[in-house]
Order: structure tokens, then C-alpha cells, then sequence
DNA sequence: CTGTTAGCGCATTCAA
DNA sequence: TTGAATGCGCTAACAG
């Protein structure tokens, strides 16, 4: 029967007849050796099928040519498109990608990243509602790493979308079209992104007289956003600002089958524009975060952290008001 | 400062007055070391902060608690159910998830999956387009595999969902309704489930006299939906079966844009059920594929071939017909 | 029950 | 330019 163990360096050395540091060196291309001999050896290497084992490299090398990622929940599409964006990216660079979806251990984002960390080089940072004593606690354990969606830091490279500026331009929108009375949708208010949104809104109604934003309190779901229909009814608002595109078409879908016309009736913006925003009907008035560039960019930081080039700066997007149908001129 | 290396196994044994291997056997919970001396290991390592180098231990053990996934395409979302739920499930038991993402490499999943089982324990190969023989020759090479949706192979677990029985019931469903000319919107022709979805097609057509099924060419994501829209009108059918939702979402879009009222003129079926599935005007007619309950599936198979436990037999689920309304009585 | 010794597979000093 | 020796950090024989 055929070798059932995998050849190792040792096994090159003698196909080739030279010492094990000479294959070694061949197969890294180290030009310190006779070119002549090089091809020599990657023939025998060929030969043999021969591969370096990476985990013994790891191992002498103190890197493993891989990231961690922890993301908060792989059912939501913005995470999705995050991860999505980031393996890409890494993959293109040669970096290979560990995921941790937390959604299970709520809380244990710290220890998971810790865990990760020590399989990989460094890791990259998702996580919303971790408490930013905790983060900060964190951080300088798990180096090197990068911060998604969260305020900057020091010392760590932070990418993040301007969910602030992107919900003061929703509010403009709406105030834009006569609206006056709207709801808010709240979703977790504990996560930064929350506080952000919450901050633009108690700057709008400053600046604004006789705005006036109501807040509801829901969650990040369809269903959070269906369940608020009630409460958005009561309200007697002509608009709401759903926490986001999930929320936003649940709270449509509920409207809809209660025979509330969007936009005539209740005007309703979303937020993330996620793949199917467009597709609602009628389509989603969104703001549009870009997360797969986010995932791109959160590389880009972590590649450069990994290679020693310049300190990346911290990185924020502003996500593009995307106008759709689903606002309209205020009626009341 | 501060100790800027991370305190060894040596570091343990020193502050506890142990050897080494007691170090390596307490931390492990080998039961053949005295009680009290693993405490006081154990009170070293926590006051040190030690936990074992996974790398170094992976070299020795011969086993890095990782598993690798391939994924044809994370912006899929029947993919990501399925990496959703192998990824819970593999942490529960507590390994770790490498991923790779093929879009850009298409048929390089070979090479991937080689380079990635190198680092970890397993590969979980979820590749519709690869052609039968280099999977063949691939799986050997990568074992332990397991495979998603693809037939049953020799030797390697398979779970996969029934999608030729979906296809069946989905005619049926059609039929029953009293259509007759049904177009159906190809996706990847070349894929195991593209294959199955045809031959459930064919056999239809044998079974039921008067019943025709146009193929038309068309791919896997919304906007193919869309741009099918005349073809589909031209063929003069009362009922289209999309390949996938997105297919369908497409359609049903494009239709709609053209003063198509689905059902009434034209009634159309999805396939995987993807969350928006049910939330499209009017809700799709689909069938459920359980994507994440695959990957959960899937998990169970590696990790039986991890264990050791009894050799897995091939899975296959039948996809429930969700019937939703977008699907009607064929009016010609 | 515990310590000593030998590798896991490779990269890299150091000599030659 | 090449080879021999050393060690990455840990586990597992093997004695004691």
C-alpha cells in the first residue's frame, strides 16, 4: 500500500541528496543557494508532493498567516457582507481567516477573542455591545487587532461607518419632505452605533423647532419592527426611522398588511441598505453602510498592522442617503 | 515594563516547584497527578496568566481543534445559512472555523481545500460546481471530508437536500393548480443540484400528459431573474419555477414593473426559502431548503469522523413546499 | 505519582 | 554556498 504518512523535509533532503536547512531554504527561496541545487531540490519536493507544514512553521515561525474575525451574529446581512468583504480581501494577500460567530455567548466576545487570538496573528474586532470599559481592556491583550464599528481608539486602527451623519441625513430627509412628528425605532441601545443614531436625533430636534422625534423601543429584527407597528400607530407620527433595514421592512410589512399605505400614510427609512432593501415594496428609503468595504478596509488596517507598514489611522465612511419610495411628503 | 513574551509551560514550573510535564499533565487534567500539586499548577498558571501555545500543542498533538469550510459564495444566502450553522455547531463542541470564500478563485476549490485541510483537521467542502471526477480525486487527499449537497460518494459523508423531490412537489403544486406550460428559469446548469432540479423536471413531464416545461437559460441571482422577464413572457407560460428565490425575486420584480400581477398572470416558485423569501409582494411560493440545518448536519458528520464514532451515512433532507402567494390558479 | 528525555516538523543560527 | 546543531512550546513515552 502507498505511504500513508505525509513526506517530510527529511524525505526531500535525502531524494535530493542535500541536507534538511538546504531544502528548507530552497523551498523559501532563499537566494543562498545554488540555483542549480534549488532545482533540484523543488524537483524532488514535487516528486514527493511535498508541502511545508504549516503548523510547524507557525510553530518556529511565530506567525500563522491567519486572522481572526469575531463577528456578532452571521444571520445579520451587514455582518455578512463585513466577513464577506474582509475574507476577500485577506484571501487576495494570502491570509487564511478563523471566524467566531458570538452570537451564542453573548458577553463572551473577550474570552473568544482572547482564544482566537492565540491561533492567529492578530484579530479584527466586531463587536457592538461589548462594553467599552471592557473593550478597552481588551484591546492591548489581543494585539495586534483592528475596531469595526465603534469609536476610535487609541492605538488600534478603528473602520467604521458614520452612523451619526447617516442618521442626521435620514432626519433631514424626512424633515426635508414636511414631516414633523416622527418615530424612532430604537434598537440596541447599548451598541455604539445606538448611541450615535440617538446622538444625531437629539441634535436634530435642537436644531430643528417643532421637530419632534418619538422614540419606540424595538429590536434589530423583522419581527421587532412588525411588533412596533402599534406603538408607531399610536404615536400619530407621519414618519418613522427604523433602526434598520430589518426593522424598517418589518414595520412596512405590518403597515402594509393593516392597510397603512407607504409612503402616503406613514412615511419609513431603514438603515444599512442591505441587498434586499431595493427589493421591498415599495423599496426602502435606506442609508446605504458599506460593509463589505468596511470588512476590505478593516484588512487593509490589520495587513498593514501585520506587515509593520505605516500605523493606519482610524478609517470612517460616511454611508450615501439612498432615496427610495418608501418617504414621502408628509400629509398631516 | 511589563513581560512583553507570554509566560511558558517552564514559567508554570518554575513558580510551582514542578517539572514540566507535571505542568503539561495538571493543566490537561490528567488524573494520574496529585490532587493538591494541580492546584497549586494550576494557581501558578492562573496568577502567570499561562495557557498553552495552541500552535506548538497542534504540532505535537497532531491536531489543531480547526476545521476548514469552503464556501462557493458568502454573498449567497443559502451559503451563509449553511456557515452559520456549521459554525455554531462546531463551537459548541468546541473547535474553531477556517473559511474560505471561492468566488474569485472559481476552480481553484481543489488547491483551497488542500492548502486549508493543511492547517486543520478536516475540510467540509460545499462545491456545486465541481466537476464529479476532480472531487473524486480531491476527496481522498483532503480526508476526513465531508460534502454538501453533492450525491452520495464512497467513503465520505454527505449531507445534502433532496432537490429533485423540492422540484417534484413544486411541479405538483403547479399542476395541481392547473397549469400546464410552465417555464423554468435554469440556474447553473452544471451543478449537482441544477442536475437533480432537471431530472425531477424530466420525470414530471413523463408522468403528467399536456404538461410542458420551457427551459430558460438564466443564473442565480436577482437581477437573472429580471432580465428573464421577456423571455418568459414570449414562451407564453402561465407559471414560472425560478431556480433559486433570488431567480424568483427577480421575476417577480420585473413583472411587477410591467403590470404583471403575480399570481393572477403568471404564478412563480422560489427554491431555498431565503429569510426575505416571505417577505416579497406577494410573499413566495418556495421550497425550504434547510440551509443551516445542513450545516448543523454537516458539523455532526466531521465531527463523528473527529471522534472516531460510527462511520456517518450520507444525509439528505427533503426540502419542505412552503406555499406562500405568489403562486395561483393558471388562468389560460 | 513525578521527573527526565525525546521528539512533533521546520527555520535558523553557527561553523566549515 | 552548504551542513550540523539548536530550539519554537509542548506532550508522551520512559524510567524512578
Amino acid at each position: 500500500m502507498a505511504r500513508s504518512t505525509r513526506p517530510g523535509i527529511t524525505d526531500v533532503a535525502r531524494l535530493a541528496g542535500v541536507s534538511l536547512s538546504t531544502v528548507s531554504r530552497a523551498m523559501n527561496g532563499n537566494p543562498t543557494v545554488d540555483p542549480a541545487l534549488a532545482e533540484r531540490v523543488k524537483a524532488a519536493a514535487a516528486e514527493l508532493g511535498y508541502t511545508a507544514n504549516p503548523v510547524a512553521r507557525s510553530l518556529v515561525l511565530g506567525r500563522t498567516q491567519t486572522v481572526s474575525v469575531v463577528i456578532p451574529d452571521l444571520a445579520n446581512p451587514t455582518f455578512q457582507a463585513i466577513l464577506r468583504g474582509l475574507s476577500r480581501a485577506a484571501a487576495a494577500d494570502g491570509y487564511h481567516v478563523l471566524i467566531s460567530d458570538t452570537a451564542e455567548q453573548v458577553g463572551e466576545e473577550g474570552a473568544l477573542a482572547t482564544t482566537m487570538r492565540r491561533r492567529t496573528d492578530g484579530v479584527v474586532l466586531c463587536a457592538p455591545r461589548l462594553a467599552r470599559e471592557e473593550l478597552a481592556a481588551l484591546l492591548p491583550t489581543v494585539a495586534p487587532a483592528v475596531v469595526i464599528n465603534r469609536p476610535p481608539q487609541a492605538d488600534v486602527p478603528t473602520v467604521a461607518a458614520d452612523y451619526g451623519a447617516a442618521m442626521s441625513r435620514l432626519i433631514e430627509h424626512l424633515h426635508g419632505l414636511g414631516h414633523r412628528r416622527i418615530a424612532y425605532l430604537s434598537g440596541v441601545v447599548a451598541s455604539a452605533s445606538g448611541a450615535a443614531r440617538k446622538a444625531a436625533i437629539t441634535a436634530a430636534t435642537a436644531d430643528h423647532d417643532g421637530l419632534e422625534i418619538i422614540e419606540i423601543p424595538a429590536g434589530v429584527d423583522f419581527d421587532s419592527g412588525g411588533a412596533a407597528i402599534d406603538a408607531v400607530v399610536d404615536s400619530d407620527v407621519t414618519a418613522a426611522l427604523a433602526f434598520n433595514d430589518l426593522v424598517a421592512m418589518g414595520l412596512l410589512s405590518a403597515a402594509t398588511a393593516r392597510g397603512i399605505r407607504v409612503p402616503d400614510d406613514l412615511s419609513i427609512t431603514g438603515f444599512d441598505d442591505i441587498p434586499f432593501a431595493a427589493y421591498t415594496t415599495p423599496p426602502l428609503t435606506t442609508a446605504a453602510v458599506p460593509a463589505s468595504e468596511l470588512g476590505r478596509r478593516a484588512w487593509a488596517a490589520m495587513h498593514a498592522l501585520l506587515t509593520g507598514t505605516e500605523p493606519p489611522a482610524s478609517d470612517v465612511l460616511t454611508p450615501e442617503l439612498i432615496i427610495r419610495d418608501s418617504t414621502g411628503p408628509a400629509v398631516r
